[in-house]
DNA sequence: CGATTTAATTTGCGACGCGTATTAATAAGA
DNA sequence: TCTTATTAATACGCGTCGCAAATTAAATCG
């Protein structure tokens, strides 16, 4: 077990602090004594301490309640964005996208690859990478040399705490070490994680769990992910296993297993159209939602079968994750949104008819069709979320 | 956010401590040392304030290294049997088991009690049990005002923060406060907690699970249950509320959802085979699965068949449940492996097949047909978890 | 019996968080 | 304009913590 000594309490409460700020914008130190529960002391020498390592900066400007207040100004503190930068990056088969950010998670500049990598052999595929990362940096105005860490998000099973992928649907190879080998690559600090697990802190930070401390968050894309928030910390599995749904088994018969990728994976649910040349290309380049959008609206009946027993499937596979760890908020996102309200309708229904009663006022599902930058920036976020953690100077005693 | 102060220093190294006591049996002030990566000095003085509560005893026999070894004789430490006693109790549908254990954890009095409970009101059910518990503390040769507190574990959707059965499978009322009610009839301080994650603390204290940090636990009853330990801590979902594997959806008909437990249950497995009369008598008297042992032996098909297909579905219910936490052990408990052989192999056969390629090497699974007392045991570890969390003189610098 | 070895405690130090008192910076009132 | 009231932030002193080094305790070995 980790032993407790002052300089982890020094870290907790710094990180709290720093979390505060990062919440809850400009804020005043008073404001921070009273969301950490900290004590004024406390707070004015942490505080001291990030100013003097350059993470925050004062504000004298922004006091909202600044009119027909008596006493002195609160002082206001923010990051400052130029403590840091990071880079996150969302890799998914027919594209990649690329974001800098700075300090805050303010995305600096953005980079969208729309190259297939599916099943290319990792050296190819760590060649791209390596080169949107480098040219996104350089579209921010940047070195590397300036760039902290970088974080890159990807589907399938992957142990982050180790940087391996154990196995993803878009690559060839399995079990590869590829924070290893792009931190040799890029010279810099590079940790892989699971893309639903960075759109789930891209939420808490930026989205529509910034209110909540525990959430669940559930990606429909080419591959189906699983993103869990618990008590403000990203849950991973024993080990910092990333969860990955599109394995999950619905049931078994002669021929083997029926996994849920199969049955509701977007591949799964245009692939029932295959029939049409041109759609089969289209879904080859990365552009069948869209496609399927077009279908939907034309009343194509196949494909709105299709997108229907998606939705069911995956409206109770919703509430089986529901059953499991009771969020107050299940968040949906990923392009299968696009399947519109037959697929969403469905859904909901689905959850409706298989959450237990006992659970029915526990969670609220909501939809999210935010755009890729989203997803890279949630990568950035994981990246930042480290370094708040152990903000370098992490003894600091004033001086 | 918990604002960390010198009080929660001390309260983690001190359980940090407490805990390798109670682990490592009798142990040496060094080897806690060694075990936490305290400082000597922060040893002695925590041991040393445990001492003065009575916590912990010296004995100074037990060094096993003690032949031909040079310096001074280490004092070995073990925790205070008589340091608090408390009431473990697992209330199923056709029995309750109450213990009574010190504060090792080891029973000082047990009682079953072989009563249906099944759907009765709540008062009736709180009147038996509140009677076991006196019963159990009588024949321990105890009064109830020493014991320090008491944990009732039953199955169902358990909401331990707050004490309330959201719903069980054996009550008839929903949303009860139990650990109030019972809290007020016997005067003590009452917890309640799902019956699968007593269990699945009993095998981290006591059983499969000793060795382990993260594991994973199924309980084969007449209700499915999950208990989750991550990193030495029992994992409840968000709020604390206890999962419930019954609950879970395989699928859906136009009939409504096909839930697992109506799949695996005991009594969807014994229900196959109702129409016998006395079989169905047995069942109803809790002695179904000794039944079903014995007709299974004697090459019951319609049974051995219900056994194959429900073990077909735990075992790919399980590497899902896998697939979500990654724990390197899966711990399966429960009256149904009396099953036997067709279960067991069904399951891990389909286990085999479910669980994906790249966690094939992650988890073991293991059974385990501890008898009920583990379990009542299990509840009263919970209630010791609580205790030694925040041992009475929290604040206690010697003096 | 003294030297040696290992265990445990004592001592001195630096860091932390907190409570109280103090200083800083503003608005309202005379 | 000067004073007073009010609120924000800091300075100081206290008690606790954990740790490293020194010291004491208790055994074995020659």
């Amino acid at each position: 077990m980790k032993t407790a000594d002052p300089e982890l309490m020094r870290a907790m409460n710094r990180f709290s602090v720093l979390d505060s700020i990062r919440r809850h914008g400009p804020i005043s130190r008073v404001e921070i004594t009273e969301r950490t529960e900290l004590s004024p002391t406390t707070v004015s020498a942490i505080t001291g301490s990030l100013l003097d390592d350059g993470l925050i900066l004062t504000r004298h400007e922004g006091d909202i309640r600044s009119e027909s207040v008596r006493g002195r100004p609160r002082v206001m503190l923010e990051l400052n964005p130029a403590a840091a930068r990071v880079v996150g990056a969302k890799i998914a088969a027919n594209r990649m996208v690329f974001v800098v950010t700075d300090f805050c998670g303010s995305v600096l500049a953005a980079l969208t690859l729309p190259i297939r990598i599916d099943r290319q052999p990792i050296s190819v595929i760590a060649d791209i990478v390596e080169d949107g990362v480098r040219r996104c940096v350089l579209d921010a105005g940047l070195a590397l040399s300036e760039i902290h860490s970088i974080c890159l998000g990807l589907p399938g099973v992957i142990e982050h705490r180790s940087g391996h992928i154990r196995s993803s649907p878009i690559l060839r190879d399995a079990n590869v070490d590829f924070a290893a080998e792009m931190s040799a690559r890029l010279k810099t600090t590079t940790i892989v994680e699971s893309d639903a697990t960075a759109i789930t802190l891209a939420h808490h930070w930026f989205g529509q769990a910034r209110d909540l401390e525990d959430m669940v968050l559930v990606s429909l894309e080419q591959t189906l992910g699983l993103g869990v928030l618990h008590n403000n910390r990203l849950f991973r599995g024993a080990g910092g296993l990333s969860h990955n749904l599109g394995d999950l088994v619905l049931g078994m018969s002669k021929d083997g297993v029926m996994r849920l990728a199969s049955q509701a994976g977007e591949n799964a649910i245009l692939g029932s159209e295959q029939a049409d040349g041109r759609f089969a290309e289209a879904v080859r380049l990365g552009r069948g939602m869209a496609h399927a959008q077009a279908l939907i609206e034309a009343d194509d009946s196949p494909l709105i079968g299709a997108a229907i027993r998606a939705g069911e499937t995956i409206g109770f596979t919703i509430a089986n994750i529901v059953t499991l760890f009771a969020p107050p908020r299940v968040i949906v996102v990923g392009s299968s949104l696009a399947l519109g309200e037959p697929f969403l309708t469905s859904l909901r229904k689905a959850y409706a008819l298989a959450i237990p009663p006992s659970l029915q006022d526990v969670s609220e599902i909501v939809f999210d069709d935010s755009n890729d930058d989203l997803w890279a920036r949630g990568a950035a976020a994981v990246a930042l979320y480290e370094l708040y953690e152990s903000p370098w100077n992490t003894t600091g005693p004033a001086l």
